[in-house]
DNA sequence: TTAAACCCTACAAAGCCTATAGGTTTTATA
DNA sequence: TATAAAACCTATAGGCTTTGTAGGGTTTAA
C-alpha cells in the first residue's frame, strides 16, 4: 500500500518547479541537483506529467518546463494520478471498471475499499500546489527564523562567557 | 497504490470464518472453495494472521480456524495490517520511522503523506467484522428477497400469459 | 492407527520498480 | 550557419516483490 517513488519524486519534481519558474524555464538539470534525482529517471517522469497536460516544456536552447496551470489549479491527486495511475486500493473501485469483478452484489469488501479509495483521493484532491508552495515557505521561514535565534543565542551565550570573563577581570 | 492480494484474500478469507465459525472450526479447505482462493496460499495467510492474533487454530481431526476475538473487536485495518505490514503511503510517516529521512524539517509532501496515511487507517479502523457481517446478511437477504421477487413476477407474468389464453378460449 | 487437519521451508515464474543508455530533435545565440 | 544546451524517445537490464506451488513434516481425535 504504497506510492512509488514516480508519484513522490513528481510531486517533489512539480513543487521544485512551481517554486522556481519565476526565473524562468527550470531545466531537468537542475531539479535533479536540488532534488537529488537522477536526470534520466527525472525525464520520465517529467515527460509523463506533460503528456497529462500538469507541465509544459520548452524545448531547446534555454528550454526547460513551467507549469502548465496555475498553482492553485493542480492538485496533488492530479500529479500522483499522472504518475502512478488511479488512486485506489483495488482494481474493482476504479472509476468505469465496476466489470472486473463478477460478485459485485455479493462482496462486501468492495465496500470498504470504496469507501477508502472516496477517503484517498478526497485528502489528495483537497491540496494544491498553491498550498504546498505556502507550506513550504512558512516551513523555510521558520527554519531561518530558528537559525537565527540559535545564532543569537549563541551569541548570546558568548557574549554572556565572555562579559563574565571581562567582569571577573575587573573585579578581580 | 494498491493492496495486495494478501490483503484482500486475508479479509475474505477472515470473513468467511466470521460467518461459518458457528458450526465449530472452519477449515482451510471449505474457505478455499468457497472464497475461490488456492489451499496451499491460503494457508500462508491464515497462519499470518494467526501469528498476529486475529484467528486462532485448533489442530487435528475436525480442527480449523475461529476468531481469536470477537466480530466487534477486529477491525479491518487489523487484518490489512497484519497481511500487509503498516497502513502507510510512504516509509517516513510509518509510526516509529521519522528517522528514515533527514529532511523532515524541511520536506512539505511529507505533511500531505501524514495526513493521507491517518486517513486511511481511519477508514479501515472505522470497520469491525461485526459491521462485515451485518453488510453481508443485509446484501444477502435484499439479494434473496430480489430473486424472490422476481420468481413471483415471473409467476405472475405466466400467470397473466396463461389466464388470457385461457379467457382468450373461452371468449373464443 | 490413521485420516484430517495444521505447520514449515524452499523455490520459481511473472511482473513491476528503478533506473541506465544511446541516440534524436529542437532552438537561442554567437 | 554552426554550436551547444536542452527536451524527447525507445530499449533494456538488474533487482525486488508478489503470487503462488511443492514437498515434506507435526498434531490431534475418532
Amino acid at each position: 500500500m504504497k506510492l512509488s517513488t514516480k508519484g513522490r519524486y513528481g510531486l517533489r519534481a512539480v513543487l521544485d518547479i512551481a517554486l522556481n519558474q519565476d526565473e524562468g524555464p527550470v531545466t531537468i538539470h537542475s531539479i535533479s541537483e536540488r532534488q537529488g534525482i537522477s536526470e534520466r529517471y527525472l525525464e520520465q517522469l517529467l515527460i509523463t506529467l506533460r503528456k497529462n497536460g500538469i507541465i509544459r516544456s520548452i524545448r531547446g536552447f534555454q528550454g526547460g518546463y513551467v507549469l502548465n496551470r496555475e498553482t492553485k489549479d493542480i492538485s496533488v491527486g492530479d500529479v500522483v494520478r499522472a504518475l502512478e495511475g488511479p488512486i485506489s486500493p483495488v482494481e474493482c473501485v476504479e472509476e468505469g471498471r465496476s466489470g472486473v469483478c463478477n460478485r459485485i452484489d455479493i462482496c462486501v469488501t468492495r465496500n470498504i475499499w470504496e469507501e477508502l479509495r472516496k477517503a484517498m483521493n478526497q485528502v489528495l484532491d483537497s491540496y494544491s500546489l498553491e498550498d504546498l508552495v505556502r507550506m513550504f515557505k512558512e516551513k523555510n521561514c521558520n527554519k531561518n527564523k530558528e537559525d537565527i535565534n540559535n545564532n543569537i543565542d549563541h551569541i548570546n551565550n558568548n557574549f554572556d562567557i565572555n562579559i563574565n570573563k571581562k567582569i571577573d577581570l575587573i573585579i578581580d
